[in-house]
DNA sequence: TGCTAAATATGATGATCATCATGTAAATGT
DNA sequence: ACATTTACATGATGATCATCATATTTAGCA
């Protein structure tokens, strides 16, 4: 059953959509092409009009979901409040692809690791914008610690089964890297 | 083939032993059982005279190797310079089993959670008494916050394709950190 | 209005893998 | 020394999964 060349390109985002939040949510391997394709409303027999292989998937999945930008428009407090909260915590399929997906990169194909490359330099440009401090190498420097602890802090606190002290993870990096950040210097 | 009592239970380390650095480097996923077996030198048969299941030996690995005392005895600055360099990040097999699994633990029993809190719960303490500033609260805020930098960067210099994007991740992380734990205050 | 090619569905196929069944030989205790 | 238990080896088994083959339907075009 062939069907238009629109509803073709909204298959196509559909499945990259279901993709990407089944990604997050299980990481790669454990999620079946069928699976992918079921959740996008299609049957697996379709997937190879789409894509290469299931590789290529990953890739270019990590391509879309990257390129939704996050990081809220440069308000850096509220995005650290929101970024270390529980509600991010426990929705690893609505959040952050960094966090949820960059330990798995590593066992991905090149193309997937070129496509998480990009996002995460961006993420770095960003953050560096949206800091106060004067002095590029600095805001540079306090961008990438403080990225690094951002999605270290998640991943912990994803990691670890009591709640009071997963909770606690969350709240004392937001605590750290606030107080790191207030102190970028001016030269 | 019978073996003796002390044979089976040195058998029994070289599972975990294998198992420990096979996960390290490809995940718990990507690891099968007869490729344990094998690499600590026996055949795939014996496996379930040692484990209930896979998921068993995910969890008793885990144990194992957070057992293994990491953090250069209280050096932090060492400490610091060793985990955040190339030479950790490109031997995963060797390296933090938190940087190197804590993702993939979300995707696990929750025997295996277990594990990976008390050992996550014990590094912090270690971190937090290494640290040289005044008080208990700003010191375990100092330790998680540099803890959660810490994982982070590592995770995400693995995942960089880029050398030169990679390296600095890890450089810069550990100059923020460095100039964070200066200024833990005095109260 | 048909013809043709394309998009998806249904239904294999072959590989990998966790787990189980059974054989075998040697360690252990008497 | 012997009987028995036991640790491990070899060899299934059944499930899951990526990928492929083929059928079906209809969009796109003449």
């Amino acid at each position: 059953m062939r069907v238009s060349r629109e509803q073709m390109s909204e298959n196509r985002r559909r499945i990259l959509d279901a993709a990407s939040r089944l990604f997050r949510a299980k990481g790669f391997d454990a999620v079946s092409v069928a699976e992918v394709m079921k959740a996008a409303g299609l049957t697996h027999g379709g997937f190879y009009g789409h894509f290469d292989s299931k590789d290529d998937l990953v890739a270019q999945t990590l391509a879309y979901v990257l390129a939704l930008k996050a990081g809220g428009g440069g308000d850096l407090r509220a995005f650290l409040n929101a970024y270390l909260s529980p509600r991010h915590r426990d929705n690893a399929a609505d959040g952050c692809p960094t966090a949820g997906l960059a330990a798995d990169i590593r066992h991905q194909t090149t193309a997937a690791r070129v496509a998480m490359t990009a996002g995460l330099r961006s993420q770095i440009d960003r953050i560096s914008e949206a800091l106060p401090g004067v002095g590029e190498a600095n805001r540079r420097r306090a961008a990438i610690g403080s990225w690094a602890a951002m999605v270290g802090a998640v991943i912990i606190a994803r990691a670890i089964d009591d709640p009071a002290l997963s909770d606690e993870v969350l709240e004392q990096t937001r605590a750290w890297i606030d107080a790191g950040i207030s102190q970028v210097p001016a030269s």
